[in-house]
DNA sequence: GTCGTCTCTCACCCATACGTAAGGGTTGTC
DNA sequence: GACAACCCTTACGTATGGGTGAGAGACGAC
């Protein structure tokens, strides 16, 4: 959907879970006791309160705004945000858009496509073709770094060897050395020694 | 290393097969039949044949020089730089650390760091030390990857109960209608509805 | 009223990994 | 020697996903 999507720098982690340590207190008599991060669908939020929750910060909020993926409900008097409870839950699809490797426009694409269509089962077939082509994708996604496991795996163990080294051998003398004798390198080992 | 290595936007796949169908002339009686992309260690590459090789471009080479990562063996008359068959490996080895989420600037320290230490064990240990993080990340990725692609499976199973729903039905009646009562829409079905 | 904490809207800044164009030599093949 | 195809260096451009103020107003508790 970008121009070009793939090609190298694979995300590392993410964080995607703030320790919050503020549970409802037990035993309330409340309406709804809101697990965690939840809350009624009356509620109302500002921009700072959004980003609490949806662990975004509030200019994140904003960009999105700016690119039409979220809108305020609302405006306050002075004109701040007010955000309803689905707010939350689009700003967390958003992340896991971005997780699954969709780009900010990518979403763009996806909400106009939404917004625009009136007949529903036509706009679900559409979604239905994203979400594939991106299960898709996220599998073959899930193959290579696999892949990449394995290599590691293979290098670490290729490179337990060396422990046994003498401390005095020179680097120069390395990555192919007679203690690790048959085996040629890993690509992952190999590639030090190369100029 | 970098930054911040962590935060969305995962890649999506890498092309890492150029097609080519050129392969060794069969029955060759060469030296060596040069399997697929590999080359005798005494052949000397341009960086046309070795970007054409490796995938990358003429540009990334260049780039992978001026960052120090890559030096050529030597240089024609006229300026041309000369590469020899362990460019080659080194360029892809490049290329597997960026898949496995090194920035360029996280293999120039690792480069440096290598060239730098004499100890040959000491060098392998700061090496292995190196590889077993990017290991750990590299097995949680795929676990975030993991349920990722359940949860696109899941949204996907969801979605197919909207073929059988009316053309003629509008969005704004949708993601939650009555077709699929009792489940709640999982979460990257209900991001779409919010405003 | 007044303080502290949000929030508002510009608007420019950052790093990454190259792309791309300019202007000009080099190679090697016919 | 002429031509295509390749290479050289320099240098600015590009897309992404926000970060980081600045200057000014809003909210709410006391």
């Amino acid at each position: 959907m970008s121009h070009d999507p793939f090609h190298h720098h694979l995300p590392i982690a993410a964080p995607l879970a703030g320790h919050r340590g503020d549970a409802a207190p037990s035993g309330a008599v409340l309406p709804e006791p809101l697990a965690d991060g939840e809350l009624g669908s009356d509620e109302v939020l500002q921009v700072g309160d959004l980003a609490k929750r949806s662990g975004k910060t509030v200019r994140a909020i904003h960009l999105y705004e700016e690119l039409g993926l979220l809108r305020p409900n609302a405006r306050s008097k002075g004109r701040f945000r007010l955000f309803g409870g689905d707010a939350l839950v689009r700003v967390r699809w958003i992340g896991k858009l971005q997780d699954l490797g969709l780009s900010l426009g990518d979403i763009q694409a996806v909400v106009r496509e939404w917004e625009q269509s009136s007949s529903a089962p036509g706009a679900m077939s559409k979604m239905r073709e994203v979400y594939r082509q991106k299960l898709a994708s996220t599998r073959e996604q899930i193959r290579r770094l696999t892949a990449l496991e394995a290599e590691l795996a293979d290098s670490l163990a290729y490179l337990e060897t060396c422990d046994v080294c003498d401390p005095a051998r020179l680097v120069s003398a390395c990555t192919c050395c007679d203690r690790h004798e048959p085996q040629a390198p890993p690509e992952l080992v190999s590639g030090f020694r190369a100029s």
